[in-house]
DNA sequence: CGCGGGGTTGAAAATGATCAAACGGCGTGG
DNA sequence: CCACGCCGTTTGATCATTTTCAACCCCGCG
């Protein structure tokens, strides 16, 4: 049931490509009986999952395996997808007003880490480490959420369709690329519907922008050709 | 100079109605020489403040008063506003990525309070206040981005102006209610063009549910009847 | 073999953008 | 004081995009 990887497993302390050791490594070296508070969790396709925080933003899940999708919905049911997360991302308490659900739903099988820091929540609040991991948790949540507004804000459905595409690719690291996630998932994200998505896909396919094996699987044969038609980087530099 | 009011100012050392003492609270009480790292702006109607933060996120501006935005542009010239600022509100390094443009820019006259903390970077990674205090802001950004992905995403251009004006006026206190807006910058808050905002202006204006008199002063007679049109609570609960 | 759940495609309707014209307030200069 | 011109706003006509509704296809599964 321990899906955290141990500090020690990430050389120097810090395992560079997931932020679950950034974590561990400072809330947990120096907390007992933090063993107790963490829980593993399987998620199948479609399970959801209330991550509102009780009070604090002391509540963590760590998405170990799988995508996932932070969701907010309206009373009438109107869906919008927030945010996609894969492995080694952290969600804190998501903030769901009253009106408005929020959850986090697995678009693939998904093994995620609860932590409940909520038990050491007076020694967490002077714990400079753990603040700072928090601190950037968010910031990273952040921009990844400002650069969304400008992408529904701004941008057409071709182009949102486009970004998307390559923003995958990007993340799934070339080659071949495979969507975890249904038209309609597609659309919750960008703010459109099922049908367009799938319109839209059909005329990238004829383009040759994208080669498709199968409809949730793909490739990109020319990463700066996408590029070029679209009016923002696909991935932000990392400074 | 001094436009950040002294903790002191505040009762309890914290002023309930703005960020800034909470700041000032952590992060200067225990740091000597702080004041001579702070700065006071004053930004003129349509003035931009190029606040990308270099490396970490250290730098501060305050607003003291007036109403500013958060803004990026594309290489295109699309503007999007991430957000809108009133007095209170504390902006951090805003996350630019390359070939997006970010700012901050007055919708009406301001005045800013600048705060660069990169000289004390090495005792603030350690100050468990002013880490607090920093992960609170991005915090609140957060969850308004989030409330805003929603408002993009998935209403149309009547609910999303509908919201507008209501929580404009929520923010206003009640009463008579001055946009320091053009049209324009409305439509890019929205993710419409001013056309389309000014038409539906009229519309509403047509229905009674907001009652003009000026293009940029209004009331709200009736809030719970704009409520009653909107699938989404107009203020988020404080919990 | 039939059923059901995506996915795709088409036609019609609605929504929002664009282009263009006219309005109104306001400051400047005659 | 008045005329002029500028800028933001309003409104109309038209165009493009996106949604809606519906039909159909494909494929896996009972």
């Amino acid at each position: 049931m321990n899906f955290i990887p141990k500090a020690t497993e990430c050389g120097a302390g810090l395992c560079p490509a997931c932020a679950v050791c950034a974590l561990t490594g400072c809330a947990f070296h120096n907390l007992s009986g933090a063993e107790a508070h963490q829980r593993g969790l399987r998620l199948d396709r479609g399970d959801r999952l209330d991550c509102r925080g009780r009070g604090a933003c002391l509540q963590f899940w760590v998405i170990v395996e799988g995508t996932a999708a932070t969701c907010t919905a309206f009373e009438d049911g109107r869906r919008q997808i927030l945010g996609l997360e894969g492995p080694g991302d952290v969600i804190c308490a998501l903030m769901a007003g009253t009106g408005t659900q929020n959850w986090l739903e697995a678009l693939s099988d998904c093994r995620i880490c609860e932590l409940d820091l909520t038990p050491q929540a007076k020694a967490l609040r002077h714990d400079a480490d753990f603040l700072a991991a928090t601190f950037a948790v968010a910031h990273r949540r952040l921009a990844a959420a400002q650069a969304h507004i400008s992408t529904l804000g701004r941008l057409d459905s071709r182009e949102r369709v486009l970004l998307f595409l390559a923003q995958m690719a990007d993340r799934a690291g070339r080659g071949l690329v495979t969507l975890h996630m249904s038209r309609e998932d597609i659309a919750d994200y960008l703010g459109l519907n099922a049908e367009t998505v799938s319109r839209i896909l059909s005329r990238i396919k004829k383009s040759g922008l994208v080669k498709f094996l199968s409809p949730t699987e793909y490739v990109v044969p020319d990463m700066a050709e996408i590029a070029r038609r679209l009016p923002v980087p696909v991935a932000e530099a990392v400074p």
